[in-house]
DNA sequence: GGCTTGTATTGACGTTCGTTGATGCAACCT
DNA sequence: AGGTTGCATCAACGAACGTCAATACAAGCC
């Protein structure tokens, strides 16, 4: 955990199967809690949606997203960088602007993990 | 009992498309925060997770639940009351013991929220 | 170079959160 | 009735969070 960053969807979302499945032990708690705490604000929420709005391989840049809201620009970039730290979103600084996009494939593995029917194949 | 439950999955889900389908508006996104925000704790998520391995009808004796953590009894009721707040779980008192269970449906609404590929058959 | 624009970081503030011991309440049992 | 057990509520504490103004950084333009 040299990183401030969390794998938690990527690796573990393996060896955990799913919220209805077992119990989840303490690590794999806390990894996902992060995930769904940094979902757990509604303007964190707005953001995600606004950047996955955009579809596979869609962009945002933050001059779109901050006035958006009525906040301050500092607020915004703060709540992005929780995203990222989450491991929900990146960025790329492209000359003078950032975009943001959506990390592949995380939203349809915590889908997965909320569900209750047993996805088909599953290798348990 | 209060009268503090937020209803955000049961009835919003039905404009609500998808965290991926339309940027979300303020009260969309602050609905919908609430619950992630349940769920975005570690000893929450260990106790959804405990109750939702039950399955279908399955319940929870409070008096399982809380000796499985190093956390004094108040902060475990604590925590089952603010899930019970965000709609995730209900419970009734049956002699001496409580039981809890999780409100059916609710996981798997918020996962066809989060999903992107759109589901097919929405109106169920 | 210096100026301007877009974004991130810092430091500080009030608010909310997680936790606890103490207490209250409900249901059982003599 | 009194005593006991299971769970909820209260009051209070430190820690974490959301927000902002000020500042710093990065890149383009004059």
């Amino acid at each position: 955990m040299s990183k401030q960053e969390l794998e938690v969807i990527g690796q573990d979302a393996a060896r955990c199967p799913g919220l209805s499945t077992a119990p989840l032990d303490e690590n794999q708690a806390a990894d996902l809690a992060k995930v769904f705490k940094a979902l757990g604000d509604p303007v964190r929420l707005r953001l995600m949606s606004m950047i996955a709005s955009r579809g596979r391989g869609g962009e945002v840049c933050v001059c779109e997203l901050t006035p958006a809201f009525d906040l301050s620009q500092p607020t915004i970039s703060h709540h992005l960088k929780l995203l990222r730290q989450a491991r929900l979103i990146d960025c790329e600084r492209r000359g003078t602007w950032v975009y943001y996009w959506v990390l592949p494939g995380v939203l349809d593995k915590l889908a997965a993990f909320l569900t209750t029917t047993q996805p088909a194949g599953v290798t348990a």
